[in-house]
DNA sequence: ATATCATGTGAGTAAATACTAACTTACACA
DNA sequence: TGTGTAAGTTAGTATTTACTCACATGATAT
């Protein structure tokens, strides 16, 4: 009778297994269903063996805001890659941000959760933190924008910044709502035509 | 020695008695500090008494959110008991729900929570309904402020809402995420001036 | 006064949860 | 080939949770 032999995976991919894990089932199951158990099950290992790659669940959500963070930054430079004005460059992330929201149902589940806002200080202040920085660097096209005459100099870069982060939260809210029951990327082409409208000089 | 005798409540007064704890509860706790026994505590009984009075948790749930479609309805209809413009109504709304947010820090909570979004379709569907006939009140506003000519024509109604919506929710995440440490409405009060600058006719 | 019924309670339960202890196995390298 | 160690497992545990049951009591109408 040949045993099958288990291979045994090291740190660095477990961790990565783990928090892919983790976001899956946040997506499906929500906040609420992201137990040691499911985890566990869904990597295909024991849940002890959670516990050798990182210190608690706790852990898992702080490498999962890290993901979160780097990813944006990731999706924001990569826009320089191609030239383009400022303004088209603020439609470029507003659509991938949309996009990588929509291909990651579990990310505005972890970010509006519980675990977010309440008790962890730290883990709220990574987010802010995240957030903070990521509007900062909208603001800069802003003003770009501004600079060179295609963007309304009478508003304040900072509350263009915020409608633009807003629209984003709220159509990600109604898409969570409606079972994500249309494509959110569409959705923010229309929107984007709009906003532009708005902020752009006529 | 006299024993105290506990005055008994009628049922429509536990009601209110407990959705407005629950409220105060999810404010401070978040909704995972929002158990039966928490609930009990607060209220001042049992936790067995709480059954008399709802079927179950996610009763209770249904009609914080009951309660809270209620109230939005009020304000909305309380802008018209002065006269005011379509535009002047539209800032009267914004400011007065997030005048109304900033008094029970609860409701972001509930709005965004797991419960609301997951598995239990009857609360989904509520919420949504409540937000969807609440976006059209807006829209109809705006749509009266492009008739006269205050706003502009070629932006979509749908689109307009979604952005003022869209601060709502843009200011409300910062804000929990900062512990509540500044004044939402104040925060409201500098978006409009732009948001209008945005949406005016110059 | 007393019967009736809504309101209230203490004690309990089964299930779920994050995490641990003690033991085992694969693998890298001398 | 043997050894140290990181990775893995099984079987737990203490606590928390929503909810129930049998019993108790206060209000109300006749």
């Amino acid at each position: 009778m040949a045993t099958k032999k288990k291979i045994k995976f090291d740190r660095d991919t477990r961790r990565i297994q783990i928090t892919q894990a983790a976001l899956k089932i946040i997506a499906s199951h929500g906040i609420n269903g992201l137990t040691t158990a499911a985890i566990s099950k869904e990597v295909g290992t024991s849940e002890a063996n959670l516990y050798r790659h990182f210190k608690n669940k706790e852990e898992i959500l702080y490498e999962m805001v890290k993901s979160i963070d780097s990813e944006l930054n990731k999706n924001f430079e990569n826009i320089f890659k191609t030239p383009g004005t400022p303004l088209l460059n603020l439609e470029r992330v507003f659509i991938r941000h949309l996009d990588y929201i929509e291909k990651n149902e579990g990310i505005p589940r972890l970010i509006f959760s519980d675990e977010m806002h309440i008790g962890n200080v730290r883990l709220r202040e990574m987010l802010l933190n995240t957030i903070m920085s990521y509007s900062e660097k909208l603001e800069s096209l802003v003003k770009e924008g501004q600079k060179i005459g295609k963007i309304k100099k009478d508003i304040s870069a900072k509350a263009a910044v915020s409608m633009l982060i807003g629209l984003i939260q709220a159509s990600t809210m109604r898409w969570s709502l409606s079972g994500f029951s249309f494509s959110l990327v569409d959705e923010g082409n229309k929107l984007w035509k709009n906003y532009e409208k708005c902020i752009g000089v006529q």
